[in-house]
RNA sequence: GGGCGGGUGCCGGAGUGGUCAAUCGGGACGGGCUGUAAACCCGUUGGCUUACGCCUUCACAGGUUCGAAUCCUGUUCCGCCCA
């Protein structure tokens, strides 16, 4: 990842709040003096419930980004020990507990995200460290814990906090000994980093904030007041203008990896971007990416000018497709992209069409089913899920709305080999834009 | 423990014996317009069927009836009130 100067030379806290990044800062003026100091640590907590990370955890992340960025040292604190009890934050019912081995496997496959956004280089001063709290809190002894870290929580004080006091009036759902106490191992967290890396900041989204400021407190009785200093900052919730869930696209979220089980493939998550509304476009870009200020005042005033040239969705999805999957991912996606969108597919080069085959969804069949009178084309949409169901996959045809090669099938088209490009590949398209590529062997 | 109200399609919410696969709104999807945008307009939205039509749905299990989402019985779940 490259870096200029220029995005240096803004403090952490003011390019946070130019990005509009910065919801709540504990303390006012402290925090900017103990900022002044390069090398100062942070931390961020994951929740490892899934084996990705989606677009919605990018908001955390990039806080860490600006942070090393900035100078300072980021520690991505994977919840591999809270995680076997449950954040009751923002939840009206128990979770199911997870077991270890998944909660493991889900920390190991976040933890290769999180090294592509994150310089863990050691040779750097403020080189980043990853750390999983099972490491710690799985030694804690239940009497010790007990003595040590509850005395310090006011169970009256606990009962009050949103998350506990909405599950208390639940009188169905309730909450569990074992989730209530999550707040103190959070807490507890934040305590043994400031031990153990002086790790004086904590930050995350905004409905983290109740734990943060529990971890400061117990910090502060463990320490006293001056010596324990530690602060906290979060980001907002980031909204769509259209109120479409954030991390979502038709239903299902937007995964930062390809590899995984919950998977967005890199042409996915390009047009993901490339399709975001014009009204959200600058300021994801300013959320989403690390582009230095000028360069997106720069797109912004593009975009302003001549929105329908939509430089600044191409910039946001390159950039971001990039940042993930790396430039190599990026260019073949921007040439299926390219290819698909332009139009004419019927005269793609076979290597690129195998590109394009490999970056949209695609499935096999069988070739001899296109001889003679060829496969009903239902058939083969529901085989692909383009269509739900042979009804849908007809009224689907009756449309207008699938395209075979690029152009618009009749409604009772079969398929046959005269479709074949290249001798093996149909490219079948739903709508304007959902590409479904079949071959034929 | 007692009383009352209620569980309908992705969600909200009509429907109280036939004309109900079930009004309507939202969402979603498709078409049109555009810029792979927004807004707007049109359409679709249980499954199978080219069509006629057929099959499975209105918490669950039984029952009454020619016929039930609608009536009865039991079970279960939710909400409110009293203890």
């Amino acid at each position: 990842m490259s870096r200029t100067k220029t995005e240096q030379t803004m403090s952490f806290l003011d390019e946070l709040a130019w990005r509009g990044l910065l919801h709540q800062r504990t303390a006012g003026v402290e925090l900017d003096e103990h900022l002044a100091t390069p090398g100062r640590v942070a931390y961020v907590g994951f929740d490892p419930t899934s084996d990705s990370l989606h677009i919605g955890n990018l908001i955390p992340i990039k806080l860490l980004m600006h942070w090393q960025r900035a100078g300072h040292k980021p520690i991505a604190l994977m919840g591999g020990g809270t995680g076997l009890i449950g954040d009751p934050s923002g939840r009206d019912d128990e979770r199911a507990l997870l077991g270890r081995e998944q909660v493991e496997a889900n920390v190991a496959s976040q933890r290769r995200i999180l090294e592509r956004l994150l310089d863990f280089d050691p040779a750097l001063p403020n080189a980043a460290v990853l750390v999983n709290n099972v490491d710690w809190l799985d030694k804690l002894g239940f009497i010790e814990v007990l003595r040590d870290v509850g005395k310090h929580f006011s169970v009256n004080e606990m009962i009050q906090r949103e998350s506990i006091k909405w599950r208390l009036e639940q009188r169905e759902q309730g909450i569990s000994y074992t989730e209530f106490s999550y707040m103190i191992l959070q807490a507890y967290d934040f305590l043994h980093l400031r031990r153990a890396f002086d790790c004086t900041v904590q930050m995350s989204g905004s409905d983290q904030y109740g734990n943060i400021v529990a971890g400061m407190d117990l910090i502060r009785r463990e320490f006293g007041a001056e010596p324990g200093q530690v602060f906290g900052v979060t980001a907002p919730l980031v909204t769509r203008s259209d109120g479409k869930k954030m991390s979502k696209s038709e239903g299902s979220a937007i995964w930062l990896s390809a590899d995984t089980k919950e998977r967005t493939s890199p042409y996915a998550f390009y047009q993901y971007w490339i399709n975001l509304p014009d009204a959200d476009v600058v300021q994801w870009l300013k959320w989403y990416t690390v582009l230095s200020r000028d360069r997106i005042e720069a797109l912004a005033a593009e975009h302003e000018k001549a929105p329908q040239d939509r430089v600044a969705q191409r910039a946001l999805a390159s950039h971001m497709t990039e940042m993930l999957h790396g430039e190599q991912e990026l260019k073949k996606v921007q040439s299926a992209s390219q290819a698909l969108f332009s139009g004419d597919v019927r005269g793609l080069e076979e290597s690129m069409l195998e590109e394009v085959f490999a970056d949209v969804p695609h499935s096999t069949h069988d070739k001899s089913l296109l001889e003679g009178d060829g496969v009903s084309t239902v058939g083969v949409l529901v085989q692909t899920s383009l269509a739900g169901s042979k009804r849908e996959a007809r009224e689907f045809l009756g449309n207008g709305a699938i395209a075979i090669n690029g152009t618009r099938a009749e409604a009772d088209h079969c398929l046959t080999t005269a479709d074949l490009l290249h001798a093996h590949t149909i490219l079948l398209r739903r709508g304007k834009k959902r590409w479904h590529a079949t071959r034929w062997e």
